[in-house]
RNA sequence: GCACCGUUCGUCUAGGGGUUAGGACGUAUCCCUUUCACGGAUAAAACACGGGUUCGAUUCCCGUACGGUGUACCA
């Protein structure tokens, strides 16, 4: 139980898109794997065949591969366990229900989702919750309750049935949680929980169950919504006889609304504009397409680390971490109890951080993607020099180009605000020398050649930088910020300059 | 309702029987910068509440409050 080699899985329902928390917990699977030498797996579960979702298995792949979360075994990458998707095991389940069956552990249940629907309501107006459970079964028509022959002719005839869980009545349920610690709870409060549904398919309980034994998964780390049915998974691995090879069970924290009143979902992100999904997804039913970590301009590293941060800390003052380094700090020990709200400011720091931290031939690659995306066109020599220009003052990839416009495109309107504060008529005038020198300009263009020039020249002119610079940048930018003026000019070309320059003095004046 | 889990600055968190309760994001101010950012500095900002235990509790125990999850033939 504990010295087996570590086997992890992450283990998604295609029932659409990855949400953000799942990729967290794909995450803390995989530095666990990675950090013991251990093997990560991705299980499907898609037990539910009427909530099955097209493109969502592919959606997943994709998005842990646009993480780099690497998978060792997978219904893609194949491996030892294979298959690795429920729908395919589906032989295996009924087999082990009949194991449970033979031993007592299990019954069938013959109750419709109507009946058992009705006994709930009527039970309800009683102000009685109905739990289908030790005292309860008696009362309904299972193979406990009906005779032997009665139970054979029903399922001969094709009667629908379930399997359930006979649930002992009085018995204390312990485990260990790796992050919380001893659990402990009462059978009696666990119903009898379907094991098998009527269509055949086994319900989650037992196939993640089942699974989990077969691929003998020795870590089970997975959000804390699962917390109150893992009792019942350890009965079911006592009921199994395998409490000796248990995994062990790590639940975590959940990712929460950034207001507090639940858990983190697709209306949050919807609502306050920020992406919740790794990847941009088109639902293929519905048509609504919802947007994407990817496409909101983050770099796969920034959200790595910030969602490793989110629940997880190495206990260092360290905030950046590449893979490497957050798989060499990770310890399920560090992962805290409770839930944290998800700041999307703090992913944007994460990203400016990592757009600021990357090469400027790197960065230039992002920009020349973006440029094309939006057909303007781009030297490479003049995507590095506008990408060093961008890079810290930037937060996401695509700001290369809306706020580093100007590079391609002369501006086609000048803030308002700033023309009514620096442009002046002097300026104008000093602007109008400044173009003229620049048509008989011999030499490289270059920055500091430029500065010393326009600084000469303004000497000439008896007037001081401090009022023409803002109206030169106005010309070239159309805006009162951005990078150094003289690397605009140097990076815009003479020529550009000069024109620049003279449709700001005439459109201005 | 019942079961389970949780609760340190607005947010993510460190810490832990005696601390000026530390860091990061965000916010504000200043410095750097003839712009904007980056960077640097500073500031405001937290132990949910009530009882124990103890010389001493934010830290341990018990309650309460609040929050979260679950309570399906969904996962």
């Amino acid at each position: 139980m504990t010295d087996r080699p570590v086997r992890v899985r992450f283990a998604p329902s295609p029932t659409g898109p990855l949400h953000i928390g799942g990729v967290r917990t794909a995450l803390y699977n995989y530095l666990l794997a990675r950090h013991t030498g251990g093997t990560m797996i991705l299980r499907i579960e898609d037990t539910d065949q009427t909530r099955f979702v097209p493109g969502a298995e592919d959606y997943i792949l994709r998005s842990l591969e646009w993480c780099g979360i690497q998978l060792d075994e997978s219904p893609w990458h194949g491996g030892a366990y294979a298959p690795y998707r429920q729908s395919e095991r589906k032989a295996l389940y009924m087999q082990y229900a009949q194991q449970l069956l033979n031993t007592g552990n299990a019954y069938y249940a013959f109750d419709t989702p109507e009946e058992l629907e009705a006994m709930r309501k009527r039970l309800k107006a009683e102000k009685v919750d109905f739990q289908y459970n030790s005292v309860m079964r008696m009362q309904m028509k299972n193979s406990l309750t009906l005779p032997a022959d009665e139970v054979r002719r029903r399922i001969a005839s094709g009667e629908p049935y379930v399997i359930r869980l006979k649930v002992p009545l009085k018995e204390e349920i312990r485990f260990t949680d790796l992050i919380r610690g001893h659990v402990v709870v009462q059978s009696s409060t666990i119903d009898d929980k379907v094991l098998m549904k009527s269509d055949g398919m086994p319900t989650y309980h037992l196939a993640n169950v089942v699974d989990d034994h077969l691929m003998e998964i020795s870590h089970v780390i997975r959000g804390e919504e699962w917390l109150p049915s893992a009792p019942l998974h350890v009965l079911l691995y006592r009921a199994f006889g395998w409490e000796s090879t248990m995994p062990q069970f790590a639940h975590l924290p959940l990712l929460l609304k950034p207001e507090g009143e639940g858990k983190l979902s697709k209306r949050d992100g919807d609502k306050h504009g920020f992406a919740v999904f790794p990847l941009q997804w088109n639902n293929p039913e519905t048509g609504e397409s919802s947007r994407g970590f990817r496409e909101d301009g983050y770099l796969p590293e920034a959200l790595v680390n910030f969602l490793a941060l989110l629940g997880w800390n190495p206990g260092t003052e360290q905030e950046i971490f590449s893979m490497e380094e957050l798989i060499a700090a990770f310890s399920l020990e560090r992962v805290n109890k409770s839930g944290a709200k998800f700041d999307i400011n703090k992913a944007k720091w994460y990203n400016q951080q990592y757009i600021k931290a990357m090469s400027d031939e790197q960065l230039a690659g992002f920009l020349l993607q973006e440029l094309d995306k939006q057909g303007l066109i781009c030297s490479n020599e003049k995507a590095v020099l506008v990408a060093r220009a961008m890079k810290e003052r930037i937060t996401f990839i695509h700001e290369l180009v809306s706020a580093g416009r100007f590079f391609f495109e002369a501006p086609v309107a000048y803030d308002a605000e700033t023309v009514a504060k620096k442009w002046t008529a002097d300026a104008a005038k000093a602007l109008t020398a400044f173009a003229e020198l620049l048509k008989g300009w011999q030499g490289a263009f270059t920055p500091t050649a430029v500065k010393t020039a326009l600084n000469d020249l303004l000497a000439q002119l008896g007037m001081k930088p401090g009022p023409v610079m803002p109206a030169l940048r106005l010309a070239m930018t159309g805006s009162g910020g951005g990078p150094d003026l003289m690397e605009i000019l140097a990076i815009c070309g003479r020529e550009e300059t000069i024109r620049r320059i003279e449709t700001a003095v005439k459109a201005l004046v």
